[in-house]
DNA sequence: AAATAAATTGTAACCGGTTCCAATAAAGGT
DNA sequence: ACCTTTATTGGAACCGGTTACAATTTATTT
């Protein structure tokens, strides 16, 4: 109903100028005690809010930060999201939270969004950097942060844990444990997913000599893709003699491989060993405690907002590159198995 | 680096008006097709991408919708947030999705600072309404959707489901079960918690003749919770000879129940049956899959968007006063016992 | 009491768009 | 050839703030 009120109107009641009422919102410049106080009680009494639009076309600062991550329903992003949400709310700035579905175009289309409502930043899980949106972000002199991605390109700040390295400790639990058969299963075609890929293959290469049979799956993204590898192969799996471990390149299809090998009395691990990997809140309590590959996510997320306020603070800081370590969890659904060899 | 460009450059670039321009971005008014093919082409060119603060500020529209939920963490509001992201993206809009922490300071500040920065909506699950800021918006004139929450004020919109009707027909099963001893565990001090009590103590009432023994713990808000609970009270569990039912007002206190029960050995649902709230994700395939009420979360998420775009389009729309149906969902964790009485 | 410095406030331009209104040019009618 | 329409474009004010600069008032110094 009511118009909503500007520092014309305050400066009007207050039979100043705008001038001096903005002095008074921004605790700039000094101004008289009691004119100081007066405004403040008619801002007060009026309930005037100013405008962070109009503030943020002349300050150039929206104190807006834009995030986009991959997927709002899973756990392993909103954590990260909750880890940056911590730190900007502290240094006043606000997030806006988006994702991008692990859609391409919808990724696009986001940021470019974000970029005309004058963020000030932005923290990205990217699917893909090599797009034109990228590009023109390269060119333009909006701090960005890239989060859970592989730097490319030295000037690009990353924070994110090592894939390459996870995975390897992972495989290295399969070997260990002497499983004679050994599957990957790989999901969205991600520079994540390749490094895990990577890292799997790496270890493998270590074992080459030790006949085992290693197989890799591709295109197995969701809890779904996971439930129905298991359902597909079961009868495989009811067939062998030898011991088997998969290694899933994500918790949730850890999940669903868990739930359909139990589904068509498969036992884990007995008969089979499931592997995730990031460690998101509900592997620990699955049906069968879930073993994984840990990653820090709220600090991850917490790391990156400070190295994007950071940027933004100092503009000509060079980026960092920062790498957390990520950490093997073992539980019951692959448990280490003490083998002198 | 260098400086984003504006309007003005692209209009002397192409030797025309700023109006010109803005026309074109606009689609407003007929522009003749040869500039605007000139205009595009150096939009295109120089990669122009205009300032939606400096549009929002004149147009009055800066298709932001603010999205306050209680807890980023819970797929529950997560998944609310993904139904009003899909609508809200369909129409051309984009989310400012924020979290409350559960705390009311920060659902207060967050709130005043999304509506200074001019948003066109707000939706919002609340933690409570009868606040300075809520007072605040019910005078001006911002558009509002409450979430997850009881209408107390005709002129509110809110889009919820039936939390009385949920804890009945969750209650119902309960003693259906005949079990003797019913527990029901309430969380967070919250409106939705105190209406699902409201709903299990009118179905308890209807069995007031049967000798149950009812117990009400207040307090028990997390997953933390739930486990410590079940702990505490693990003794009593294994010595008592009757059965038992616990209704946990949300699945997270009902994950800890059973992780805590199970733990103490303590066997679930044969000594005493868990009975959750929310259905969130996780909860169908959990160690034991849980009996839950499911509430319809994107669903939800979506229809409060559609209200509040309605609301947007047009001022003097009455508010509506949407309840969906809660539906029992039984699994294992609380089976339906079929006894003959 | 005059000169100078400090404190306080106002004026006006600007941020990057939109849009009303007027101006100009081209086209159509008689 | 002159008048009226219509199409296209430009000028300028405005949205709601901020801020450099100037102006005015008040205090301090000598």
């Amino acid at each position: 109903m009511d118009r909503k009120l500007t520092i014309a109107d305050i400066s009007r009641i207050a039979g100043v100028s705008k001038a001096t009422v903005s002095r008074v919102l921004n605790n700039s410049e000094k101004v008289n005690e009691v004119t100081r106080q007066n405004i403040l009680k008619i801002i007060e009494e009026n309930n005037y809010q100013p405008s962070n639009l109009a503030r943020a076309l002349t300050k150039k600062r929206s104190h807006i930060i834009g995030v986009v991550i991959e997927d709002l329903a899973n756990p392993f992003f909103t954590e990260i999201a909750r880890g940056i949400e911590s730190e900007l709310h502290k240094n006043g700035y606000i997030m806006f939270l988006t994702s991008s579905n692990w859609d391409r175009d919808k990724e696009q289309d986001i940021v470019n969004k974000l970029y005309r409502h004058q963020i000030d930043g932005l923290l990205i899980t990217p699917i893909e950097t090599e797009t034109p949106v990228f590009k023109m972000l390269k060119k333009s002199s909006l701090p960005v942060v890239l989060m859970n991605y592989r730097r490319s390109d030295p000037d690009q700040s990353i924070v994110s844990s090592d894939n390459i390295k996870g995975a390897e400790i992972g495989a290295k639990l399969l070997f260990d444990n002497q499983y004679r058969e050994i599957i990957c299963l790989k999901g969205f075609e991600h520079q994540t997913a390749n490094d895990r890929v990577e890292g799997f293959y790496k270890e493998a290469e270590r074992h080459r000599e030790e006949n085992r049979i290693i197989k890799l799956f591709t295109g197995i993204n969701t809890r779904e893709d996971g439930y129905n590898f298991a359902k597909d192969h079961a009868d495989y799996f009811r067939t062998i003699i030898h011991s088997c471990g998969i290694f899933a390149l994500n918790d949730f299809v850890a999940f669903g491989l868990i739930d359909g090998l139990l589904d068509a009395s498969v036992s884990v691990p007995d008969k089979v060993a499931v592997l995730g990997y990031d460690d998101i809140s509900f592997s620990e309590r699955y049906r069968i405690p879930l073993s994984t590959i840990h990653q820090p996510k709220f600090r991850l997320g917490k790391m990156a907002a400070e190295e994007l306020l950071e940027k933004i603070n100092n503009r000509n800081k060079k980026a960092s590159n920062i790498i957390i370590d990520p950490e093997l969890v073992i539980r019951e659904s692959c448990p280490l198995i003490n083998n002198n060899r």
